[in-house]
DNA sequence: CGCATTCTTTACCGATCGGTACACACAGTT
DNA sequence: AACTGTGTGTACCGATCGGTAAAGAATGCG
């Protein structure tokens, strides 16, 4: 074999900033070609699937990223205020602190939604267990309410900052989010 | 003149079912043709300006019937308490109660919000500041924070009711938001 | 080196895209 | 009935769509 040199994982970054962009639809073969440096040929190389494998590895890339960040730290770390507090972090840090959209939101309010449906709820359910798994280890009342609310207020928050043009909403956003639930201070 | 019927309010509300349902690139003419029933020639006819003076119309009409059915009420009933009440529930028939998706929103994430941005910014800002107005009015302590977290909160629930196929994630989120709020009963 | 395999380039495909041109059907007015 | 302006059907435009085919360049292994 030759040059197996893997460009496939640095492809599948810039096709999300792609699709992130222009949504499913919008991402035509040629700015995906421009925006990855790869010509049709060597996309179809990597992607026999066309646009379809594309968008899926990118999901799959999402929810592996979501899943070693966000999920397994809510699901396994024993002090679970700190996975929740860590949660929010990495969730301001992945979404630019609201310059960033999320991808999967996006997916889930057009047609693409139903390509992609498994992908698409597998990814929101884990989150919405995850923390709810950590709420209640972490002795909050009502845990299933409570993570419902909080990932579904962070999609809504993405929305609004971009909507307004103003990053500001999401971060306080997060920030009413957190303090709204009530955690322990880190230090006790 | 000859037939002034006014076909053009049947053919935007068509529209707006259209770019609900696929977005704005999605959205192709003939789509469109298809599902208004009307060709080419007459939706050339009735928009000069083709796919973007339909949505523009479209968003136009979404604006006019938050402005009556919401804004208005938050910004000059008497009893804010009760326009509030009434917001939650013309939301909800509004949004089908979380079947149907809000196309500001959709606009909003995707690369379309460059086209509409004065016309998404508005919707939101006028609905922020509504709300935040009758809080204000209805005696709520932090009414531009608590008016941001409801207006966002909505749109997070209709990503999450989409994204997992449950509307009733839209329905718990409006409930949990409206009895958040710590509005005094309806009778009092 | 020779060779197999991986990757890229290029040209091309039919279909569909958004949009235009224009002839024509219809309805009021006179 | 002739005229006028609104609405419609149809054919067409160049551009671009997602996708394919195949020849050739680059590379690691023997």
């Amino acid at each position: 074999m030759a040059r197996t040199v893997n460009e496939r994982p640095d492809a599948v970054a810039a096709l999300a900033e792609v699709f992130r962009e222009y949504g499913y639809e919008g991402a035509s073969l040629s700015v995906i070609a421009a925006r990855t440096g790869l010509g049709k040929g060597s996309l179809y190389h990597f992607f026999p699937g066309g646009k379809e494998e594309m968008a899926g590895a990118v999901l799959a890339e999402i929810e592996g990223w979501f899943e070693r960040a966000v999920y397994a730290p809510l699901r396994e770390e024993a002090d679970a205020p700190a996975a929740i507090r860590r949660m929010f972090r990495e969730t301001d840090a992945y979404f630019r602190s609201g310059r960033r959209v999320c991808l999967v939101g996006a997916f889930a309010l057009g047609e693409v939604r139903d390509r992609f449906a498994a992908r698409i709820d597998g990814y929101f359910a884990a989150w919405r267990d995850a923390l709810a798994g950590a709420l209640r280890r972490a002795g909050h009342g009502e845990p299933e309410e409570a993570a419902e609310h909080v990932v579904s207020a962070i999609q809504g928050a993405l929305v609004l900052a971009r909507a307004v043009d103003d990053p500001a909403v999401f971060v306080r956003a997060l920030r009413r989010l957190e303090t709204g639930l009530g955690l322990p201070a880190p230090g006790a």
